[in-house]
DNA sequence: CGGTATTCGTATCAAATATTACAGTGATTG
DNA sequence: CAATCACTGTAATATTTGATACGAATACCG
């Protein structure tokens, strides 16, 4: 064994050590990784079968962690975890040495995502959410999703979300060419919500205000630089969507689809329920895989 | 076994039968809560001796709390550690005395997530992700995108990424009708991106068995208790997608995506900006409203 | 003071578990 | 296409571990 002066956690052991693994035990370490770290404190034999693995292959792991034994191996989970329960929840489990520019890139991208959603949360006035949930579980609006390029993908959860709960809710994305029916049907009471991020799109500001036009009530998914579809919009839910990459997050802007899709499903659950049974039903294929 | 409405914890139930045990063995079960619940988490006669009893002791005090073996007392014991592990990751950094029920629900949903995050990167090894990046850098590999009923939009939001930075890129999610002609394509150099999550969806899993059966390199996205698929996933990227709602949040497994995404656009930059700028160019009519 | 009952540890046994050997399988390379 | 190599599960083995019977020790009661 190696003396470190400061020895690595065992997770930051296990991930150091990941690619040296095979496929098979990697499998393993990823059920360890997943629900670290109950799933090594049983048998090693149940930690194979809960893996998917055979129980040799489990202690093949732990010989090329560089642990004695099986024992070995799982006094040391326990002695993590031991530290781990005594000091309440500080660092739970990766060390102070992780200097920010040192850090990989993932963990960076994932400070940022966080950042943008709390300044996207802390900056959103609840009763806006609040305002559009409302404006979503009333079943006599008729309900259009609209998004650009990248942001169609977000309409896509929110329709696929919002139908599972209520009607009338149809995805307009991309199909550009029907546009102009949809704006026929549209009656005052209807709302349309659209996603239009940076390099906003000139079609999809056209459609809002448009619709605006014929009395739609327009809900307005953005980032913090606002959409110019903001000036027709009853309703703007602007998120931050900053990253390290060239691309820009959607994280922040899923999270608010979210917290909407789960007031509206939460907001007279009994009558959802009914319906999300009922779908459940009709989805026999799609079962929960038996062991 | 015993099925309480509220079923007490083990501590309350030690100290609840403290009086009845024997001297010794109260030796022992104070043993066990002054290091709770690491104590009991080795062997039995590793338990005795640190309490400074004998083996049978510790075997006599299980069986008068009422389990039916040692094995039976573990296991209940790293159920509630397992409780207890996954809550107490909270109050972590923001508000000052914003009482966790107080907050608004669009808060705690933030919260919840960022830690989703957290978790997900923290236990995720960076070369995993960047395997699955180099993976798809690959252009001489086809990618095969499919993801289930909701997943779906995290599937188009990738293709969306990924199509933009390098050809040979395709969605097949919901067209299950057209998957055996896309079964047939498949080489064995191709990969086959899967998102599938809790209420796993067997036509999903079963398409990825079969492609990973015709050689083809399956990418699995999943959530912490992993699809099925995973067996036949040559990589896998779990997620958290805890929520305080009734459905389960993307936001994690959004995050991976676009860390992906960013990767392989970022490396080997410099070829995909011709094709990115080309790509523009064609779009000059969605573009930039004037203002 | 003697007898009895309870308690506790030692020794033993049986069951569960880790470990190792081995062979089948698939992938890779020449 | 053959041959080799690496990988992984099955099965056999060795070791550990939980469980039990028994006897020594102590406290308690008559």
């Amino acid at each position: 064994m190696t003396d470190n002066p400061t020895p690595p956690t065992l997770v930051e052991h296990i991930t150091a050590s990941f690619e040296r693994l095979t496929a098979t035990e990697k499998r393993a370490a990823r059920a360890l990784l997943d629900n670290y770290p109950m799933a090594a404190l049983g048998t090693a034999a149940g930690f194979a079968s809960e893996a998917g693995v055979s129980a040799p292959t489990v202690l093949r792991l732990v010989d090329k962690l560089g642990f004695s034994g099986y024992a070995d191996f799982q006094a040391r989970l326990r002695e993590e975890l031991e530290a781990r329960l005594q000091s309440p929840l500080q660092r739970s489990g990766s060390g102070p040495r992780e200097s920010e520019s040192e850090a990989h890139f993932l963990h960076r991208y994932a400070a940022q995502a966080c950042e943008n959603v709390m300044n996207t949360v802390r900056r959103l006035p609840a009763t806006e959410i609040e305002a559009v949930g409302a404006l979503l579980m009333d079943e006599r609006r008729r309900v259009y999703l609209l998004g650009g390029r990248f942001s169609a993908a977000l309409a896509k959860s929110f329709h696929a979300h919002l139908h599972a709960v209520r009607g009338n809710v149809q995805d307009i994305s991309g199909q550009s060419a029907a546009w102009p029916e949809y704006l026929l049907d549209m009656r005052s009471r209807d709302v349309l919500v659209v996603f239009d991020f940076r390099r906003y799109q000139k079609d999809v500001i056209g459609f809002a205000e448009d619709a605006s036009g014929r009395g739609a009530t327009v809900v307005l998914f953005t980032d913090q630089w606002r959409s110019p579809a903001a000036k027709v919009a009853g309703h703007v839910l602007s998120a931050r969507i900053d990253t390290h990459s060239r691309w820009d997050s959607a994280v922040a802007p899923l999270l608010l689809v979210e917290v909407i899709t789960a007031l509206v499903t939460d907001h007279r659950w009994d009558s959802i329920q009914a319906r999300i049974k009922q779908l459940e039903g009709l989805q026999t294929q799609l079962q929960r895989h038996p062991e």
